[in-house]
RNA sequence: CGCGGGGUGGAGCAGUCUGGAAGCUCGUCGGGCUCAUAACCCGAAGGUCGCAGGUUCAAAUCCUGCCCCCGCAACCA
C-alpha cells in the first residue's frame, strides 16, 4: 500500500533525553550516532524509522521550572525546542522527534497502566520508611545504602506512603530465558553477564511506577493524587511513537515497525532497557526489541577539561569551530566500540588537520586540479591499465566490503577508518603514477587519463560512502565531481563513473587546515568570557559571579533558631584513612574539642586546615563517616561546579564564638 | 574482600574471547615528489605489552598473586 512496502522495516530507537537542560556533546553523539546507522540501513535499501525525543517529565523538571519562575510545561517545550534544535543542527534524519508530554503519548501510559494493573501486574503497595525530606523522595531497600539517602546522604526517616508498584520477579524466569536464548540482545556482550548477575540472577525487587510526592507527570486515571513514575512514561514511548495502542487498535505503522531492530543508549541505562522494558512488554504481550545496544560515553579528556572548571563542551560551540560534519566525524570517530572515548580541542584539531584536510580534502583537491589542468575537467577512461591500478581497486573493494561487514556490527567507527584507507591508498596511488610525469611525455596521455579515472572513481566510491557519516561532505565532493552517490549495490565493481564526465573547475576547500595555537587562544578567551551564562540571556559579564540554586520552602524563625552555630578553631586534621573525600579535624569550639568529619579533602590539605577559624553546625546529631565519629559540621560555600570554601569570620573572633 | 573499566614505543588506541614473528593514527628524525590545503609518498628511531610467579614447544593473549589509574557507589553532618 505504501511505495516502501517491498522494502524491510528497520526500527531505530535512541534513549529520549531528559528536558532539563542543554545537551552536551555526549548526549548529541547519541543522536548522531543513531542517524549513522539510520542513514546507512537506508543506504543498504531497508525503510527505516529513526525515532528520538525528550523525557519531560518528573521531579527535577519540576523543581527547575519554579526556580526558574515557568510552568514546567513552558520549562519543557523550551528545552525540548533547544534539544531538537542541535538535532537538526547536527543533520541528525530521524523521522519522528517524540515528547513525553504528547497527548497520544500521555494517553497511551495512562492507558497501560490501567491495564497492567488491572490485570494484576501492578499492585497498590507501601513504603516502609526510608523517605529522605530534602529530596522528597522515597527509596526502596536495595537503593539505600547503610539507611542513607543515596542523592543527598541524609538520614531517612521510617514513613509510610502509598504507591503503585510492578510486579518484576513473576517475569524475571522468562527474561533470564530470552536473554539467554538471544545472545544479541544485549550489546556489547561485556554487559550482559554484569546485568545477569547483578540483577537477575539474585532477584529482581519490584519496580515503584507512582509517586504522590510531586505532581508533573502523568496522571494514574483511577486514583489522580498519584502520577507515573518515570520508567513506564518514558520507555513506553518507543511504541506510542509508532501508534501502539493499548486497546487493540495499533497503527500499522506500529505493525509494520515493531519490534524495533535496535535500541542505541547510554550504557549508564541498560539496566532498565534490558530488564524493565523487556518486562513491562511481557505483560503487555508485546514483542520485545530485537537489540539494545549499551554504547560508551564520549568523555572530554585533556587532564584540565573537567566540569569542575566548568568547560563543558556542546555540539553548537563545537560546530562554530569546526562545521557539522567535522564534529560528527569527531564523535563518530573517537568512539571506540566498548571503552570509553575521548573528545579534546588538540584532538580534533587534529583530526581535523590530518584526516579531514590533509588525507581526505587534498586528495579531492588536488584529483580535480589535475583533471582541470591536464583535461580541461573531462574525466575519460583512458583504458591503459597498468599493474599498480591493480592494487588500488582491490584496496577500494576490500574496504567497502570491510565497512559493510563493521557496519553490520555496528563497528561505525571502524567502518569510518576503512573509508578513509580508501582516500590514503589514493593519496599514495597518486605518487605511484606521478601523472604530473606523464603530463610531460606526450605519448602518455591515454595513461594519464587512465590514472585520473581512477582517482576520481576511488574518491566517488568512498564519498558515496561517507554519506551516512558526513552527508554535506559526501554531497560537496560528488557535486565537485558532478556526479551522484553511488548505489551501496553498485559497490562490488571498481569503474563504474561515467567516462567523459566533467568535473568542476573550481574546485572548493573541503576542510581548511586549522592552527592549534589559535584554536587553543580562542577557546580560552571565550571560556573566560562565557563560561558561566548557561544559554539564557542573561549578560555574562555580570552572571560571572553570582549562580542561583532551587529555593527550599520558606521555614519559620522556630525553625532557625534550632540551629546553633559557633566559631571553631581547627588544631588537628588528617585524612580519614581508606576515604577518597574526608578530613578528619579536631575542632575546638569554646573549652571542648570536638571531632569533625568534612567531605572536603579534594579541596584542603589537612596541614592548611590546622589553625583557621571556621564556622561549625554544633547541634547536629553526631554520625559516623566512614567508620569515623563526627560530632558536627563545618560550612562551606559551594560554586556551580561544586568547589568548596569554608565560611569563616571576616575579623578575628575567639573559638567558641556563637555565630547568629 | 563494594561494582565496573583500564595499565601495549612521546600521545591516543587496536590486538586479549579463538596463545604462534608487536599493529594503527598522530608526533619526532631522514629522504622523495611538486598535482595539491607547507598538503602527498617512502624510510628510520623509539616498546621489559603495569609487576611477580605459573601452564606451554610457544604467552600482550590462559592461570595465580600483587601494584597503580579512572568511573560509580560507600562514606560529601
Amino acid at each position: 500500500m505504501c511505495k516502501n512496502s517491498n522494502k524491510k522495516p528497520y526500527y531505530i530507537t535512541t534513549a529520549i533525553a531528559y528536558a532539563s537542560g542543554k545537551p552536551h556533546i555526549g548526549n548529541t553523539y547519541e543522536a548522531v550516532l543513531a542517524d549513522a546507522i539510520a542513514r546507512y540501513k537506508r543506504a543498504e535499501g531497508y525503510d527505516v524509522f529513526f525515532q528520538t525525543g525528550t523525557d519531560e517529565h518528573g521531579q527535577k523538571i519540576e523543581g527547575k521550572a519554579e526556580a526558574a519562575g515557568i510552568t514546567p510545561k513552558e520549562f519543557v517545550d523550551r528545552a525540548a525546542g533547544e534539544i531538537k534544535n542541535i538535532w537538526d543542527l547536527m543533520n541528525t534524519s530521524y523521522d519522528k522527534f517524540i515528547r513525553t508530554t504528547d497527548k497520544y503519548h500521555e494517553e497511551q501510559v495512562q492507558k497501560i497502566f490501567k491495564k497492567l494493573y488491572d490485570q494484576g501486574d501492578i499492585y497498590k503497595g507501601y513504603y516502609e520508611g526510608l523517605y529522605c525530606t530534602p529530596c522528597e523522595s522515597f527509596f526502596t531497600e536495595s537503593q539505600l545504602v547503610d539507611g542513607k539517602c543515596p542523592d543527598c546522604g541524609g538520614e531517612v526517616k521510617p514513613a509510610k506512603e502509598e504507591a503503585y508498584f510492578f510486579r518484576m520477579s513473576k517475569y524475571a524466569d522468562r527474561l533470564i530465558r530470552h536473554i539467554n536464548e538471544n545472545p544479541d540482545f544485549i550489546q556489547p556482550v561485556s554487559r550482559k553477564n554484569e546485568m545477569m548477575n547483578n540483577f537477575l540472577l539474585p532477584g529482581l525487587q519490584d519496580l515503584c511506577v507512582s509517586r504522590t510526592t510531586f505532581q508533573w507527570g502523568i496522571p494514574v486515571t483511577f486514583d489522580p493524587r498519584h502520577v507515573t513514575y518515570v520508567w513506564l512514561d518514558a520507555l513506553t514511548n518507543y511504541i506510542t511513537g509508532i501508534g501502539y495502542d493499548c486497546d487493540g487498535n495499533s497503527s500499522s505503522q506500529f505493525a509494520r515497525f515493531w519490534p524495533a531492530d535496535l535500541h542505541l543508549i547510554g550504557k549508564d541505562i541498560i539496566r532498565f532497557h534490558t530488564i524493565y522494558w523487556p518486562i513491562f512488554l511481557m505483560a503487555l504481550d508485546v514483542p520485545l526489541p530485537k537489540q539494545v545496544f549499551g554504547h560508551p560515553w564520549l568523555l572530554q579528556g585533556e587532564g584540565k577539561m573537567s566540569k569542575s572548571k566548568g568547560n563543558v563542551l556542546y555540539a553548537d560551540t563545537l560546530v562554530d569551530f569546526f562545521g557539522v560534519d567535522a564534529v560528527r566525524y569527531f564523535v563518530l570517530h573517537e568512539m571506540p566500540f566498548d571503552n570509553d572515548g575521548v573528545i579534546s580541542w588538540e584532538l580534533m584539531v587534529e583530526r581535523m588537520n590530518s584526516d579531514l584536510a590533509n588525507i581526505l580534502g587534498n586528495l579531492v583537491n588536488r584529483t580535480i586540479s589535475m583533471s582541470n589542468k591536464y583535461f580541461e575537467g573531462t574525466v575519460s577512461d583512458g583504458k591503459t591499465p597498468e599493474a599498480v591500478d591493480e592494487d588500488l581497486k582491490a584496496v577500494v573493494l576490500e574496504e567497502v566490503k570491510n565497512v559493510q561487514e563493521k557496519m553490520e556490527k555496528l563497528r561505525v567507527a571502524d567502518a569510518m577508518t576503512s573509508i578513509f584507507n580508501i582516500f590514503r591508498r589514493s593519496n599514495k596511488y597518486i605518487d605511484e603514477t606521478a601523472p604530473w610525469t606523464l603530463a610531460k611525455d606526450e605519448g602518455a596521455g591515454k595513461r594519464l587519463e587512465t590514472v585520473l579515472y581512477n582517482l576520481t572513481e576511488a574518491i566517488t566510491i568512498g564519498a558515496s560512502l561517507l554519506a551516512s557519516f558526513m552527508p554535506e561532505t559526501s554531497k560537496k565532493i560528488l557535486d565537485q565531481l558532478c556526479t551522484s552517490r553511488r548505489e551501496l549495490s553498485q559497490m562490488n565493481e571498481f569503474g563504474l563513473y561515467p567516462s567523459g564526465g566533467k568535473v568542476t573547475d573550481q574546485p572548493e576547500i573541503l576542510f581548511a587546515r586549522m592552527d592549534i595555537k589559535e584554536v587553543m587562544e580562542k577557546v580560552e578567551a571565550m571560556q573566560a568570557a562565557t563560561e558561566p551564562a548557561s544559554g539564557d540571556a542573561a549578560p555574562a559579564a555580570e552572571a560571572s559571579d553570582a549562580i542561583d540554586i532551587q529555593a527550599k520552602a520558606e521555614i519559620e524563625y522556630d525553625d532557625f533558631s534550632k540551629l546553633q552555630f559557633q566559631v571553631g578553631e581547627i588544631i588537628a586534621c588528617e585524612a580519614v584513612p581508606k576515604s577518597r573525600k574526608l578530613l578528619c579535624s579536631q575542632v575546638r569550639i569554646g573549652s571542648q574539642v570536638r571531632q569533625i568529619v568534612s567531605g572536603i579533602k579534594a579541596y584542603y590539605s589537612p596541614e592548611e586546615m590546622v589553625g583557621k577559624k571556621v564556622m561549625v553546625v554544633v547541634n547536629l546529631k553526631p554520625a559516623k563517616l566512614a567508620g569515623v565519629m563526627s560530632e558536627g559540621m563545618l560550612l562551606c560555600a559551594e560554586d556551580a561546579e561544586g568547589n568548596l570554601s569554608l565560611m569563616v569570620p571576616e575579623k578575628p573572633m575567639p573559638a567558641g564564638a556563637e555565630i547568629c
